[in-house]
Formats: structure tokens, C-alpha cells, sequence
DNA sequence: AATAGTAATGCAAACGTTTTCATAAAATTT
DNA sequence: AAATTTTATGAAAACGTTTGCATTACTATT
């Protein structure tokens, strides 16, 4: 009855109904102090009515902003991934924003797609995980214009904006108090490091800081593996057999950490008496783990609602014309979350 | 240099450097075929040279799709949602579609005005967690005739398209598990009920099977937790700590049945051999725990991507006119996973 | 060689808004 | 009471595309 058939209600269904030009009507949206209160009154009626809603496709077209920023993840399903994009979330959502999200599975030409994808919805901001990222993007992004800003990882020399940790320093941090601990015979269980500029921090971090005190882990007692409880079990399990075991396990993240202790536990080596085991990341779950695990505290909540705030202070300057060029990095402070999980080492049987 | 300034390309832009008309470059781009190979080599040649990307919003304005789906849970940070969230993303990804996210923090009230923002966007598509929303969703639904699919839970009298499973099927499975195991003591931990469907479903499917066979637990054995494995170990402690034990815990979820766990080895009870627990969810690392978790397993990927997949279908279908009022629904398949957390009733002491 | 098809292109009218400019009416000042 | 300012509104031109229709230039068909 109302307007064209099963179609949707219009603006200009919207005027006509309320007996004023479609002029007043967007108007009443978008400068309500500029248009008479009965007036409002009745186009809101009116509005009601028909069931309309605005159309924000209509309003992007006319440069205005798109109400939209998207964020580009490895995947969604982390548990540290998730917390970091919850906040992210919210903090955009609370500035009005419409968050698009889309993964690439760790896969660089997927991400540059991505990009892509969004800058033809022509989101009004772009936020990526870490630093590492294909020329093509980093060129796309310039190209573009698009106000972008990294979350999770901080580096003071990075190419785009960044609010997040060092991963570096935690590495540091987690190698410093095992050796604080007074342990010496340490072993480090890290995730592959290509593509991973987090866990290439950690591991260099950590590196460093035992080359420094003369403790540098022997060739054997360097070993990788997967972010997966089962695998990182496996893994440490062959790191167990050696005639020869360590008296600290340093692990690139809390779910390798995890997966040492059940593969210690299995052996029968008690943790942390006989082994001190040291993760990374602080997860969700990783306090209330038994025994509770001493790990590196990422803030993550801290610093995806940072990115998400910061994300929006960009567009609106960016739209003000003012600072081009300039980076806004944030370091977010990491700090040691002192468990059950490590003790001094023990006098050598 | 090229065109007005700093702005970007435009279709204009293309046209002119390619010397043709923009209905020539339009359709070069979206019927191919009806374009002279070498006219779109040079229409490709000059979007490659102007860094030239279509924008979608000027095309979502033809009446075409937007090309986006909107996606609202009730929170990202939550295992099961995460793998749900990826299999559903990867899903529309793969069709072409952009993911649109939002959470609304189990507030049904803003999961209404997310629903709203997202019909701004003129989102192709809705997807919502679970089948409890506000009425006025469900009449904004309506009335827009959005295509509109419920994931996770599945109800044969469901208001809207659902793909998931049976809660009320998980709770019965559990409890028939732990009374074939022989247990008639039997306690109950679920999260509370109100505006939570799943656990609704699934504490009401336990209890009448439970009553089934006459094994209803006393109140004292039927208390609440919520989703935090810190607060649920507490909870449980208390149970623990009274003077009759059950034999058996059927938890409403496996975060909880961690907790409960935890409670157990805290208090020296042992886990399978003095206390049954089973869990439900099948989250991940349940299967990883020590001991590893018996729980209802619940194919959380299948379920997104099925429902992925239909939003999609349900997208193109409603396009075509076709199929008009009649809702889709798929049940997935629940199933035990027995692990190491339940043993037969032992003899009484 | 005339005719009918087909292929390739351009013109111009949509699409649903916002916004500039012009105008009318009302309120304020002189 | 005239002149000025303010307030409220409408007409029409954008915005960046797609698409129906018209036109032109070929390619087959007779």
C-alpha cells in the first residue's frame, strides 16, 4: 500500500508522507537544529511508519565517511586474538563505528586481498595484527591514504602506526627472571619464527639475554613447535627424553607452556619442583591452570581498546586535513606475572 | 597530477585516460565479456596506473548487494563463539561476501540497535547467535524481510532459519552418559539460565532424563556457576564441602567442568576415580587437559560453515524472488567424547 | 549487393542521499 | 512601518556507479 510494492520505505516516501521536501528530511537527520521541532516531529512520525532506515551507502557517496573500519586478523580463533578484537570492538563501537573483520590464516597474500576488499567498501581506517606485512600492502595502504594503525606489536621504527607490546622485551623479561631464578641449564621452546614477527621478538629478546649472562641454550635445547597444546606436548616430551634436561623451559607462548607441563607431569617430572617452566602471553585461563603458570602479562585488553580509540582519533584528524604523515606509536607495558610455575633452581643433585 | 588532486580515482578518471566511456569501463568490469579484449587491456592498464578501486557503496546504491553480512554475538572473547565466528567467516569469505561484526555483550537491547546500524549498511544478510532475541528484532527482521539465519542452536518451532544443534539432546546425552556409568548421585552445575537459551536447553534435557529415571538431585545439587573457570572452582569447592558427595558432575559447559576439576584435585578428590565429571561443549583444549575431558561434543566449525554457507544461499535465494517465507533449518549432530573424566559408579563405600 | 544479425560502444537516466543556494516567512531592530 | 536579520524550507546539483536504449561498425546470410 505505502509506496512501491514489497520495497523498502525511502526518503522520499519519507517526505511525502510528511507533506515536506526530502531536503527537510535529511535535514532532520543529519542538522536537526536546523529544521522547526513540529516539523521533526512529523517526518519521525512518518519515519516510524514506514519502517525506514537510512541508507549509509547513499551517505558515503557524497565523501562523507563510511562509518566503517575494518580489521584484518591471522585468525579469530586465538584465545589471544579474540581478546585483543573484543576490545577493539568495543572501543570502535562505542565511537559509533561499524567494524568489519576478515582473517587470512597467517597467509600475506590473503591479508593484501583483504585490504583490498575493504578499501573498496571504503572503510574509514584500517587496522592490522603485527608489523609484518607485504610490500604490496604497505604500498596499497600508502597509495590509499587510509588511516591504519597496527595492533600488538610496538617497534619504534615501524613503517605504520602501532599500539601494542615489545615482544622483544618480553623475551628479555622472561629470560631475566629464569636467570634471576638462578637457573643456568635453560631450554627454549619456541613457535616456528617466518612470518611471526611476535615470536621472532620473544626468541631474540630472549637470546640476547642469555648470550648476555653467558647462558645460551645448546643447539639441542632449541626446539619448535606449534601453537597446539597436543603437538607442544609432543615436543617437549622428545626434549625430556635427552640424557641430559634442563632445569628452566622458557616457552614462546602460555599454550606451549601448557603443553610442557602435561608432558612433564606425564613423565613424572614435577613442575616446579624439578622444572621451572616459563610462558608467554598470559591467557585467558593461564591463572587458573594447576599449578597456576608464571608467564609474561600481555595486556591485551589494554591494548586493542587503545587501538580501537586511537583508530578513531585518526580518521577524525585525517578528516580535519591536519598531521599527514606523521606515525603515533604506543608502547603498552608488559610485566612479569609471577606464578607456580618457577622456583630458584634447585643445588645439582 | 593526474585528476583533482590528492583525491582518488574515479571511474571518470579511468574512462578518460583510457579513451572510453565510463558505461565501457562499468562494464568491463562487471560483464567482461561484452568488452572488446584489447578495450580492456586499456581500462586495465589505467586502473593499474591511478590505483583505481571500485567503490562498492556507489554500487550497493543500484539496488545490487552490498556485498556484506552482518554477524551479532554476544561476545567474540569466548572459545566456542571464536571457532564458530571463524568457520561462519571463512564461509561467506569464500563467497565473495565481506563480514560485517559486532557484539552486543549478552544485552539484547543493543543487540536490537547493532541490528539497526547494520540494516544502515544495507548488509545483504543477518546472522544472530542462539534463538532468544528481543521482539522488536524479530519484528525489525520482519519487516526489512532480511535474509536471516540463528547459529549455534537448533529448535524444530523456530522463529527464523537456524543451523545448529539441540541443547536439550546435549543435556539429555550427558546425563543418560553418567546414569549408564551406573551414578544416582548425580550434581548439577550450570551458568544461570535467564536470556541464555543454550544453557536453558541444555540444564532442562539433563534434568529430564535425570528425573526419567528417577535420579532428580536434591537442591543442595543443582547449583549455579558462572562462565569463568576462577569463580566456577569456587563454586564447586562448596559442593564439595558438603556433607554428603555426589559421585558425579554434570557441568553445563567445559569451562565449568575445568573448574570443577580444579576444585576436586584441590581438596585431594580424585578425578575419575572418587568424582565423575563430565563436561559440555567440547571446547578447545578440553581434550588436551590432564585428565583429558569426557564431555557432548558440539561441531562448532560444522556449524559455522553450514551456516555460512546457507546465509549465502539464503542471500542469493531471496534475490531471485524465489523461496519466500519459508525458513530453512539444520540440525548438526551432538555426540559423547569420553575421555578420562567419568568412571562406573564405584561400590559404595 | 542488399539485408539481417551481432558485437562494441556511448548517452543519459537512474539509485538514495547530502548540500549549496535561493526564497519565503517570521522575528527583530531601527 | 520600513529595513534587517534570523529561521525554516524547497529546488536542484552533486556523489560514483550501473544499465536500458540507441547507435555505429562489422560479419554473416541470402
Amino acid at each position: 500500500m505505502a509506496s512501491k510494492q514489497g520495497n523498502k520505505a525511502d526518503i522520499v516516501d519519507v517526505a511525502r508522507r510528511a507533506g515536506v521536501s526530502i531536503s527537510t528530511v535529511s535535514r532532520s537527520f543529519n542538522h536537526p537544529n536546523l529544521v522547526n521541532l513540529a516539523t521533526r516531529k512529523k517526518i519521525e512520525k512518518s519515519v516510524k511508519a514506514l519502517g525506514y532506515i537510512r541508507n549509509r551507502a547513499a551517505q558515503a557517496m557524497h565523501g562523507r565517511r563510511s562509518g566503517t573500519i575494518g580489521l584484518i586478523v591471522p585468525t579469530i580463533d586465538h584465545a589471544i586474538f579474540a581478546e585483543v578484537i573484543q576490545s577493539f570492538s568495543d572501543a570502535v563501537d562505542q565511537a559509533g563505528f561499524t567494524l568489519l573483520i576478515a582473517s587470512h590464516g597467517f597467509d600475506l597474500e590473503r591479508e593484501y586481498a583483504v585490504l583490498r576488499k575493504f578499501l573498496e567498501h571504503r572503510v574509514d581506517g584500517v587496522a592490522l595484527i603485527g608489523l609484518d606485512h607485504s610490500e604490496p600492502t604497505f604500498q596499497l595502504l600508502d597509495q590509499q591514504a587510509v588511516p591504519v594503525i597496527s595492533i600488538w606489536n610496538y617497534e619504534e621504527d615501524s613503517r605504520i602506526s602501532c599500539v601494542g607490546a615489545a615482544n622483544n622485551e618480553a623475551g628479555e623479561l622472561a629470560a631475566r627472571h629464569v636467570l634471576d631464578l638462578g637457573h643456568r641449564r635453560i631450554a627454549l621452546v619456541f613457535p616456528k619464527t617466518v612470518g611471526n614477527d611476535r615470536a621472532r621478538g620473544r626468541l631474540e629478546g630472549a637470546l640476547t639475554q642469555l648470550r648476555r649472562q653467558q647462558a645460551e641454550p645448546p643447539e639441542a635445547w632449541t626446539i619448535q613447535a606449534p601453537y597446539n597444546i597436543a603437538e607442544a606436548k609432543e615436543a617437549c616430551g622428545a626434549l625430556f627424553d635427552l640424557p641430559e634436561r634442563p632445569t628452566a623451559l622458557l616457552c614462546g607462548n602460555d599454550v606451549i607452556a601448557q603443553g610442557a607441563i602435561y608432558a612433564a607431569v606425564q613423565r613424572g617430572v614435577q613442575v616446579p619442583e624439578d622444572l621451572s617452566v616459563l610462558g608467554i602471553g598470559d591467557f585467558k585461563g593461564s591463572k587458573e591452570m594447576e599449578p597456576p603458570l608464571t608467564t609474561i602479562h600481555f595486556p591485551a585488553e589494554e591494548i586493542g581498546g587503545l587501538a580501537g580509540r586511537e583508530m578513531c582519533d585518526l580518521i577524525t584528524q585525517s578528516e580535519d586535513l591536519k598531521s599527514t604523515g606523521h606515525l603515533v606509536r604506543k608502547k603498552c607495558q608488559i610485566s612479569l606475572a609471577e606464578r607456580a610455575t618457577c622456583l630458584p633452581v634447585r643445588r645439582l643433585r
